[in-house]
DNA sequence: CCAATAGTTAGCTAGTTGGAAAACAATATT
DNA sequence: AATATTGTTTTCCAACTAGCTAACTATTGG
């Protein structure tokens, strides 16, 4: 579960790629659509689309001539959930230390430990 | 360009990055200890660090020879805020898709009538 | 003051990434 | 049959990444 995380956030941490997928959250689109927006060769955007697809983030199928690229639903869901997560995390904590930092506010304003 | 979605997203496409924010998600900690659990080397666990520090997942401030680690909030909330957002646009196109996707679906199971 | 602790800086390396060009299929279209 | 469209494969390259060791700078603690 925990090797996901590492192909999707390094999926999405390129601009074209969020861009791609950002396209797609809009519906399936082929190949040579996805591609025209983005000024670059097209080997080099294909290589895009095989980082989303080893990510687990998108399929494609190919009819004819024509590979038509989709989303898919889990993965996003599950990067969403570890966020969350770790927020709730520390959510957490601060709400267990509010009443002690409020009095440590009052009490030292402005002093290092 | 709110673009820190790039650095944030590569930032936590690494493991031990990710194991970072985990810990400290419970509560801040000086870097000794944050490294004490990981087995590597000193200098390349500062860099990861780093990396946290300049996506802005995390601050550090050093008091004495102690450099303390704490996660920022801003970022992950924002991720997540994105993550989301895709998530709501795709599922708001299966539900416009939705009658006929269950026709389908029904087509699919029912095939015995 | 001396030693241990806690980080930091510098320099190296192997591997990965994002980009390009060129040439090659495989399907439409006319 | 000839051409245009739509990908695919191959090969190359520069820049970046994650890792290492070694040597160095503070700052405690005794």
């Amino acid at each position: 579960m925990t090797n996901h995380l590492n192909a999707f956030f390094g999926a999405l941490s390129d601009p074209t790629r969020r861009a791609v997928i950002e396209r797609l959250a809009q519906g399936p689109a082929p190949v040579s659509e996805l591609h025209a927006v983005h000024d670059i060769a097209l080997p080099t955007f294909l290589k895009h689309i095989k980082v989303l697809e080893t990510a687990g983030l998108v399929r494609s199928e190919k009819s004819g001539r024509v590979r038509t690229v989709h989303i898919e639903a889990g993965p996003l869901a599950e990067a969403e959930t570890w966020l969350k997560s770790q927020r709730r995390h520390w959510e957490a904590r601060l709400d267990r230390l509010g009443v002690l930092a409020e009095r440590m506010s009052r009490n030292e304003k402005g002093q290092d430990q």
